[in-house]
DNA sequence: TCCATATATCGAAATATCTCGATATTCATC
DNA sequence: GATGAATATCGAGATATTTCGATATATGGA
């Protein structure tokens, strides 16, 4: 968990965004048969939503990872990004102990 | 409150530092004799730990201060700048209510 | 009024971020 | 192995941020 890393990712409405819809499943179209069975997000429905270019989510999606705020698992041709709840509550407690004063 | 705004002012290793330094008084020199009874801390102090030029520093200063992360007070030639409690923990709950799952 | 001090603002060069289209990679299917 | 689909990576132009020195502004004192 880099907060320095977490900090630029937020710094951007669409990456926020990204991560909140990233909260509900239902944010997004339904997932297909064969993959009804795995959690997370494909790129294409987040780029769908988004409204941006594909390389752009990708990378979009690489930032968040590498932040730690979501998780990337691959299965077969799709890449499904989910939230990484456990590093977010690390970092909402990181930049809490750094900006609260006592 | 400008939650955009001041992610963008936290997105900067020195300005959150700054952050924590004005957290305590005594982080910096001794006020002059005639400032004793006011609260913050000058420019010059900030920029002399900050080891930056003086026009970083106030250029700094200002985008805390847009940010609502600090306020600033002239008093004669000085400007005397210090943390924003209130703000800061609007900035923080908003952080958490945009960033938690539930 | 003139000067020194503290801070703010301006203009610019270096660097980083944003965002895209094009291309590469990976994987499933025929 | 050729094809198509999903994603990642590359290269580049536009824009934003960083940081500085120079200059402007405001204030207090001789």
């Amino acid at each position: 968990m880099d907060i320095e890393n977490a900090i630029a990712a937020l710094n951007n409405p669409i990456r926020r965004r990204i991560l909140e819809w990233l909260k509900d499943r239902s944010n997004f179209p339904p997932a297909l048969p064969e993959h009804a069975d795995l959690e997370g997000v494909c790129v294409g429905y987040i780029q769908e939503k988004a409204g941006l270019s594909q390389s752009t989510v990708s990378n979009y999606m690489g930032l968040l990872k590498q932040a730690g705020l979501v998780t990337a698992e691959r299965h077969g041709q799709w890449t499904f990004y989910r939230r990484n709840e456990a590093n977010i509550q690390v970092f909402l407690k990181a930049v809490q102990d750094e900006l609260s004063k006592t």
